[in-house]
RNA sequence: GGAGACGUCGCAUAGUUCGGCCUAGUGCACCACCCUGCUAAGGUGGAGAGGGGUUUAAACUCCUCCGUGGGUUCAAAUCCCACCGUCUCCGCCA
């Protein structure tokens, strides 16, 4: 949800960001047209009620005989009172929907357009060279008894893959490298649920536009989330915040799912796209005023972690018309992957500015004692699909894999993955 | 899954019998000040959330909120219905 004081003094904004967005323009008027009819009408209901309030008391302390007269006067105002009370109801019902669809107001510098506007941040390590022909992530997997694709296909279906071996293991050395990262950056750590309820999947803003991506148990009436980042969101959910000692800073370890409807066709191969993965991932509160920096800062963590990993990557300025409805920014850090020539996704961060915690109505105390709400952000630190950049850039002529030094301590000081015989 | 109890403004609790005197009382914690030559105790006052109006702002004022959503009524914390959640006991299964 935006601000709808934005949208009161400053709807301008608010225009030139759908617009950037290649979103509706005209939805700006419709919204402050309802607001405005949505306070007319409140102020109505509001002053009938006042009346009611004062005429009930009259009737409760008025002698025996009066009190029938009086009770026929009050079923009148009674009437015009829940009238009233209905129409109120209806256009805040009405402003709810149309403000809902605005989706947060971009930052200023973000690039304006599509998929394919994005701006290149920098790029960062030598792209990985061989003098033999590499080998894809799924067959050194498979060579190095580390990810086993047609079991996987068995046993849940197309995009399901089992870790096997040191592939089982890298993942979960992977994960506890970027946890440690964490911890040391003071993030506290959850494992989170992986179902929730429609209104916290509703208010992360999840239930939009990505809807048939995400798996629902109707029995249940529950969401399986794509990302933790769900669960971190509703964490706080309805509650104020004390913010005065900085950020709060959570790392959510979950296993994340993922329906990747529409993307039938690609990415079939390997583990690049799949419904089940597990990822760790930072989220953080804080005030709106330092969201920016922060944003900065998740940035450079992730990076870190893949210059840990012996990563060579891109970050990129995601553009307005490809961000999430709740982030005013995003970016995105894709590692170079050797078999595709090409980059490829492995961490997005967003900054949600206000948008995600109005909705979920989560707030911090000013000066003042009044509340406002807080500014949320996430990143990815680590995800299984680290592996296919990992193994693919490690990869040496005879199929082995070169462990980055950095994952050495989380695999019991092993060096080297060697091919199976 | 079966049976029962319960959900009140930070925490704890009163109020629900019999609808109007609840503008929700009290204790603890909290904030400011006062008093007592430390601490403790005591006194006075303040203090919840959301939303309208007005305003530079503050102050002021009105409406809503007693788990959530409906209903009955001139009037609901209180009566009715559904749902959600918590606790206790029993059963079943990891």
């Amino acid at each position: 949800m935006i601000d709808p004081q934005l949208l009161r003094d400053d709807p301008e904004a608010v225009r030139r960001s759908q617009e950037s967005r290649g979103a509706s323009v005209d939805i700006v008027d419709k919204a402050i047209a309802a607001d405005g009819a949505r306070r007319a009408s409140i102020g109505e209901f509001e002053s009938l009620r006042a009346e009611q309030n004062a005429f009930g008391k009259t009737v409760a302390a008025a002698p025996k005989e009066q009190k029938q007269a009086l009770v026929a006067e009050a079923q009148q105002l009674a009437a015009r009172v829940k009238a009233a009370q209905q129409v109120a109801q209806d256009a805040e019902t009405e402003f709810t929907a149309i403000a809902g669809s605005i989706a947060n107001v971009v930052i200023d510098d973000v690039p304006a357009g599509g998929e394919d506007n994005f701006v290149t941040l920098r790029e960062v390590g030598a792209k990985a060279t061989f003098d033999f022909e590499p080998r894809d992530h799924a067959e050194l997997g498979e060579l190095l008894g580390a990810i086993d694709i047609a079991r996987g296909v068995k046993v849940s279906g197309s995009r399901f893959y089992f870790l096997k071996g040191v592939g089982a293991r890298l993942e979960l050395a992977l994960m506890n490298l970027a946890l440690d990262k964490a911890l040391a950056e003071g993030f506290i750590p959850l494992i989170t649920p992986t179902l929730v309820r429609p209104e916290i999947m509703a208010g992360t803003g999840f239930l939009g536009e990505h809807s048939d991506e995400i798996y629902y148990l109707p029995a249940d009436d529950l969401y399986l989330t794509g990302t933790s980042e769900v669960a971190l969101a509703g964490y706080h959910s309805d509650e104020i915040l004390d913010l005065s000692a900085g950020p709060l800073r959570y790392a959510g370890w979950s296993t994340c799912y993922r329906r990747e409807a529409g993307s039938a066709g690609k990415d079939n191969r390997g583990i690049l796209r799949v419904h089940q993965f597990n990822k760790l991932e930072m989220f953080t509160y804080v005030l709106p005023e330092q969201a920016q920096e922060e944003h900065e800062r998740l940035v450079g963590w992730q990076e870190s972690m893949l210059q840990a990993c012996g990563l060579s990557y891109r970050v990129i300025d995601v553009a307005a018309g490809d961000l999430g409805s709740s982030a005013a920014r995003k970016f995105d850090i894709e590692a170079w992957v050797p078999t595709q020539g090409t980059y490829r996704e492995l961490t997005s961060t967003s900054n949600c500015t206000t948008y995600q915690a109005r909705r979920l109505d989560i707030r911090y105390r000013t000066e003042s004692g009044k509340t406002t709400p807080v500014a949320t952000l996430n990143g990815t630190l680590a995800t299984t699909r680290w592996l296919v950049a990992i193994l693919e850039t490690h990869q040496q002529a005879d199929g082995s894999v070169v462990v980055p030094d950095a994952l050495r301590p989380y695999l019991g000081g092993l060096e080297l993955f060697e091919p199976q015989s």
